[in-house]
DNA sequence: GTTGACGAAATTGTTAGCAATATCGTCAGC
DNA sequence: GCTGACGATATTGCTAACAATTTCGTCAAC
């Protein structure tokens, strides 16, 4: 079950490796401070052990892989205060981003966010979790996309990837959506009337309040 | 000359050759769009092309190198829209360091921040601009130092990295170290006198005049 | 019972060689 | 003279095997 088979049959590239583990890790299929032994892996996979090697330096840069001389590799286990930080660098980061946004959307793009603005009330209505997070996410994407700001998007990427585990928490808990909800309709209401200040504002609002519940939770 | 000997006749190991190579890429020995052909390093370096392998794979997740699956790696170069996103981005998270440092700053680190304030307005009275420039990097590390962010001060690093070209020309420019010294100056007071939103906010005014000037120069 | 030395097993680090792919020069055909 | 096919060369992608290091179990000494 937690083995990949080889599909048919080709050997993995050390590319296809990367996004592979990424995802395994992102998932949640790899623990954090699981150890990860190039030869196991190599085995599970259908690679060779010098391309699982190479798949690992790349993951050990992006912050989501642990390596010590010698002594192999394990899936990093991010501390809360470390996740707190991340939340604080991602909010510095998504609040340019809504800035830009606000600066340059378009009369269809806005169009797009009220309606996704009208798609997360109504879920929250409902009670429907899952949808809302869904959302949630393509909310946060698309004022990363209309921004056209690819350093900053991809740095938020990487950090999410490493705070991962404390979103799904997040999004987990019972009174969350009411709580996040106005926040994210004040963000997509900025960003819509071009109001870069306030969309810059709102968003950093939003990410102070995530920040603030993952302290609350984890204490 | 540009050829490194092996010193005392050991091989290099894979982690040796990225820490190398990211040296000679930042320090301008390898320039943008040079091609870096694994033999040749091999070679040059007297490593194996298995670890110059290793050592461009990290590189390249770092930004400072761009691969193409079976068209070999060179050196990435960072266009001028690019360095403008990337100095943003920096705005971003200098500003939240330069915010924490102000809530932290020990009466030590003060006197010391204070000493540095008075050593560039004397490098700049005499005109001495290596001195000024030494300071100028001393400065923005301290406060990083001080803000204790171990997250914004890793992603900072990678950005200027990739963005170096771009400061070194601009130390250079005649009149800069009249302009940026106030600036200097107005981020050091504002973080001695624990004031954080005024740091975070001379800070972001600093590499907003950073960036106006990247732009100003290319075009 | 605890401590420390020794050695086997497990694991990582490195290297050399083979296979696959792209690049570049050459030359025939138009 | 220009175009496109062909083959040689250069270069990358990958793998298997070897070397070095760490870890862990065993056992003797105290």
């Amino acid at each position: 079950m937690t083995t990949v088979d080889e599909g048919v049959g080709g050997a993995l590239s050390a590319q296809e490796l990367v996004d592979l583990l990424r995802n395994a890790i992102i998932r949640g299929e790899l623990v954090p401070k699981q150890r990860l032994v190039e030869a196991d892996l190599a085995d599970e996979y259908g690679a060779s052990r010098g391309n699982v090697r190479v798949a690992l330096s790349e993951l050990s840069v992006e912050g989501l892989v642990e390596r010590v001389q010698n002594r192999g590799a394990r899936v990093r286990a991010v501390s809360v205060e470390e996740a707190l930080e991340i939340t604080e660098v991602r909010a510095a980061l998504e609040a340019l981003c809504a800035r830009k946004a606000a600066e340059r959307i378009s009369d269809a793009e806005s169009e797009e966010l009220r309606g996704l603005a009208k798609e997360m009330e109504e879920a929250v209505e409902r009670g429907d979790r899952e949808s809302y997070s869904a959302c949630n996410q393509r909310l946060h994407a698309k004022i990363i996309a209309v921004s056209a700001q690819k350093t900053a998007a991809a740095t938020i990427q990487r950090l999410r990837g490493q705070a991962v585990r404390f979103q799904f928490q997040l999004a987990r808990q019972p009174g969350r959506p009411h709580v996040s909800l106005p926040q994210h309709l004040a963000i997509i209401d900025a960003v819509c009337r071009h109001d870069p200040n306030g969309a810059a504002e709102a968003m950093r609002l939003h990410l102070e309040s995530v920040a603030d519940a993952i302290r609350a939770t984890n204490s």
